[in-house]
DNA sequence: ACCTGAACACCGTTCAAGT
DNA sequence: ACCTGAACACCGTTCAAGT
C-alpha cells in the first residue's frame, strides 16, 4: 500500500486485527455461490465450499490467514448461515445442519492449507513430490508405493472434490 | 530445555526443521492404533483418525505445527501407508486409497487447527462462543440462531466424530 | 486526518569464545 | 562436544513530529 507498517495502526489496533478484517474481506460474495434455486442441496453445498476454496485460493496464504481468525463480520456469519440454512432447507436437524458447516469448512481450509503449501515457490525442501517419491523408495512402504502417483499428484481439485463428495454422500446416508 | 535458542542450532539448521521433528515425534506410535486386525476398514480408519487428533491435542499448537511441516519420518509414512493399507485390504483402488489418506488427514488438522484455536486460554476474543452469538444476535441469521446451541458447542469430540463418520460413509458408498 | 521516522522489545540466526 | 553471550537483521507496536 505503499506506507509504513506502522500507518496500518490508525486503523487496526493489532495486526491480528488486519488479518482478521482480510479474512472478512476474502470471503466477500462466497455465499451469493448459492443463489441458483433451482439445485439440490447436494449440489448447492458444493458449490458453496467450492466458493470457499477458491476465495482462500484468491490470495497469498489465504487458507492460512483465515484459519487464524474468528472474524465475525456480515461475510463469514452470511456464508455460515446460508451453508446451514441449505442444510435446514434440505430437512436435515439444527444440530446436523451446524456439524455439517463444521464439517466443510475445517475440511475446505485444511485442503487449502496443504494446498497452498505444496504450491509455494521457496518451499522446494521436503514438501515437493521428489523428495516424498525418494523417501518412500528409501523405506519398506508398500502401500505408499502403490499408490505414489496419485500421493504425488499436484490435481488439487480433484483431491478435493473427493473429500467434498465423501462428505455430501455421508451427509445424503443421513436423511 | 534449560538452553539458549542460540544452542538449538546445533541440531537443526532452522526453525522450520526442528518444528518438522517435532511433527515428526508427535506422530509415534499413532500408525499402531489400527493393530487390531479382528476390526473391519472402517473401524480401523475411525480409530487411526481418532489417534491422530489425540497426538495434536497432545501437545501445545500440535495442530499448527503439524501444519506447517512437511516432514517424511518413519512416523509420519509409517502412519500414511497404514492409513493407504488399510483402505486397499479393503478393496479400494489405490488412487481412491491415497485420496482418502488424504481427505481424513486434511480434515483432521483443519478440525483440530480449530479446536485448538478456540481452547487458546488468552484468545477471549471473538473466537470465545458469546462473541459470536452477540454477532448472530445482532444481525439477521435466522439459520445460525436456530442451530446457534451446536454452533457455539465446546464439545470437539462430537463435532470430530461427525465430520469422521461422514467421511468414512462416503466411503462406504464408494465400495 | 493521516503518514513518517525513530524507537522499543522480541525473534530467528550466526559465531567467536568459553568449558 | 556443547553451550553462552553478543551481535545482526527483521517484525510488531508505539508515538512524537510533521504535513
Amino acid at each position: 500500500m505503499d506506507v509504513q507498517a506502522g500507518a496500518l495502526y490508525r486503523y487496526f489496533a493489532t495486526k491480528q486485527d488486519l488479518l482478521t478484517a482480510m479474512a472478512e474481506r476474502m470471503m466477500d460474495g462466497v455465499a451469493d455461490a448459492a443463489e441458483a434455486r433451482e439445485a439440490d442441496w447436494s449440489e448447492r453445498l458444493a458449490t458453496l465450499a467450492r466458493a470457499m476454496r477458491a476465495a482462500l485460493l484468491s490470495r497469498r496464504d489465504g487458507a492460512r490467514v483465515f484459519a487464524g481468525t474468528h472474524s465475525t463480520g456480515a461475510n463469514i456469519l452470511g456464508f455460515a448461515d446460508t451453508v446451514v440454512g441449505v442444510m435446514r432447507t434440505a430437512g436435515f436437524p439444527d444440530d446436523d445442519a451446524a456439524r455439517a458447516l463444521y464439517a466443510m469448512a475445517n475440511f475446505t481450509v485444511g485442503h487449502t492449507l496443504e494446498e497452498q503449501a505444496a504450491l509455494q515457490p521457496g518451499s522446494g525442501g521436503p514438501a515437493d513430490p521428489g523428495h516424498l517419491a525418494d523417501a518412500v523408495a528409501a523405506g519398506t512402504y508398500p502401500h505408499l508405493k502403490a499408490s505414489l502417483p496419485t500421493l504425488t499428484s499436484t490435481d488439487f481439485t480433484r483431491l478435493f472434490e473427493f473429500g467434498l463428495d465423501l462428505l455430501i454422500e455421508g451427509l445424503r446416508a443421513r436423511r
